[in-house]
RNA sequence: GGCGGCAUAGCCAAGUGGCUAAGGCAGCGGUCUGCAAAACCGUUUGACACCGGUUCGAAUCCGGUUGCCGCCUCCA
């Protein structure tokens, strides 16, 4: 089975076939840098990553591009308010967005263009379409003429009438039909600008993704993805820009991911509900964030609630456990460079997990499919170490089922974490207690059980449960870890 | 108004024609434990919105109904 994609332009799974044998080239529409960036860009931006992962894990050399806008209306508008140039104002929310993608885990794309470094290119697609006819220059604006591009609206089904039709349109004197967009817009003063033909201006909005995604993949490529609300009219009109000025087919393959809402309201600062990465990282683990995003299809909608982050905290939890057990069983995981960076899976592997989570994400990108096979193989691995033959063959046994564990979780970006890091940066309270002393309790009522004093051990055991400290009795003497916060259970306590 | 999507157990969520419909969370019962915790096993009355149709056979395909949502304007 190869790999199959949706791709919304033809609103089918389709065989991801590249122009070039085993290379693909992918572009994804990035963000405007005016503001900080949101879980709705977590989840875009953790979509892609896994899809790129995945590709590179399936053998194709991939060249990942992603933009920043950093021109545009909003940019300009904030400058105002904040009394810094665009530039700068830019640059500070690109260097919060890397922030942000790093806490995620979320790979640097291969190529990272700004629409402002490439005005150039900018400028020669527009002067291709004025010189082709599809564009037309009014006064310092240059505007694309919808009409002269026949398939335009195919990408988002829609029919040039019927968005006549029901529109809410502006009326803009200008323009030949009320569709028709801006190419290069003429400047106002204050505003960034540079020289064009037409005059002193700038680009519009969607004309940069064309120029720029042709610049590094070429006119025509693989992959273009992005969020939904993307496809019209963003896409539509990259899509007739390109193919316009270049005369070829431009995107083979449009992916897009779904969007979030909040507590089952749409994501808006009207709403107030507008969580941002770094509130988001406040509250949850980047563990706990990406499990959580890829639990449900890319393409599905999905609610985003305190509920359903207490939840993936303790399926997380539980997967953790189960890799701590390991380490103290066979030691830390160490895998090769090559297994570390670049897992490789295919097909035909060995491996019951390996072969059946390459089964399930061939299938556009089944992340929930694939967490469950991970979740079975937690469970495998489980019986493993609660069974009374723990001899060579079951810790080698148990050396290989976590290595491919590992190879699968490293797709999606999961489990990277050292176990007992992980439990550290998810109890974020210090206890108001030293291990000494939770070592000397320890040893207390080690003593009060060895005398069978239950009374004393359990008064003991409860005393550190109130301080945070749970308590574990197993055949090789007591261990004590600390509670999770936030957890389902504890939440259940502190409601009672 | 136009276009599109979704509806699977208490909750979340895979599965798109055919073995006993994944997995997670929560609850309950059991194993283990002095009791717990963790883990494991079992379980949550027949879980596929409703009505028709196609088919030997449908959660899955087609038509209709109801309900929810998105886009059509900046938006990941």
């Amino acid at each position: 089975m190869p790999l199959r994609l949706y791709n919304s332009a033809s609103r089918k799974k389709e065989t991801l076939k590249p122009i070039k044998d085993g290379k693909v080239g992918i572009y994804v529409c990035g963000v405007t840098v005016y503001d900080l960036c949101h879980i709705g860009h977590a989840r875009s931006a953790i979509v892609f990553d896994v899809l790129v992962k995945y590709l590179r894990a399936r053998g194709f050399k991939v060249t990942y591009v992603r933009n920043f806008t950093d021109v545009d209306d909003k940019i300009i508008e904030r400058s105002k308010k904040t009394g810094e140039d665009t530039i700068t104002l830019a640059e500070r929310y690109i260097k919060a967005f890397h922030e942000d993608m790093f806490a995620l885990g979320v790979h640097d794309a291969d190529v990272e263009p700004r629409a402002t470094e490439h005005i150039d290119d900018i400028i020669d697609m527009i002067r291709r379409l004025v010189e082709k006819g599809v564009a037309y220059v009014v006064d310092t604006t240059v505007y694309f003429s919808v009409e002269k591009f026949d398939s335009y609206g195919q990408l988002s089904g829609r029919r040039l009438e019927e968005m006549v039709a029901g529109a809410r349109i502006d009326i803009d004197e200008k323009k030949k039909h009320p569709m028709d967009f801006v190419l290069w817009k003429g400047t106002k003063p204050g505003e960034p600008k540079w020289q064009s033909p037409w005059g002193e201006g700038r680009p519009g909005w969607h004309i940069e993704c064309s120029a720029m995604s042709c610049r590094y993949l070429g006119e025509n490529f693989d992959i273009h993805g992005g969020g939904r609300d993307l496809i019209f009219p963003h896409h539509e009109n990259e899509r007739a820009q390109a193919m316009a000025a270049n005369g070829v087919n431009f995107v083979n393959y449009w992916i897009h991911n779904g969007f979030l809402t909040v507590e089952s309201e749409k994501m808006s600062k009207s709403l107030g509900n507008f969580i941002t990465i770094k509130d988001a990282l406040q509250l949850y683990h980047p563990q706990e964030l990406r499990l959580f995003l890829l639990s449900k299809h890319y393409r599905s909608p999905l609610d985003f609630s305190r509920s359903a982050l207490l939840e993936t905290r303790s399926g997380l939890i539980r997967i953790y456990r189960t890799l701590q057990r390991l380490e103290e069983m066979i030691g830390p995981y160490k895998g090769n460079s090559k297994e570390r960076t670049t897992p490789s899976l295919s097909q035909s592997d060995g491996d019951r997990l390996k072969s059946n989570f390459v089964r399930v994400m061939d299938d556009d990108l089944n992340t929930a499919g694939g967490l469950g096979l991970i979740f079975d193989r937690v469970r495998d691995i489980n019986r493993l170490l609660d069974s009374s033959s723990q001899g060579e063959d079951t810790k080698s046994q148990l050396v290989k089922e976590r290595r491919d564990l590992l190879s699968c979780s490293k797709v999606l970006g999961l489990l990277e974490v050292e176990p007992s890091k992980f439990f550290q940066q998810i109890t974020k309270t210090p206890p108001e207690i030293d291990t000494d002393e939770i070592e000397r309790m320890i040893q207390e009522r080690r003593k009060a059980r060895n005398e069978k004093d239950w009374t004393k051990a359990d008064a003991i055991r409860e005393e550190l449960s109130k301080r945070g400290i749970i308590l574990e009795d197993g055949p090789r003497g007591t261990k004590w870890r600390l509670k999770a916060e936030g957890s389902t259970k504890s939440l259940k306590k502190e409601v009672s």
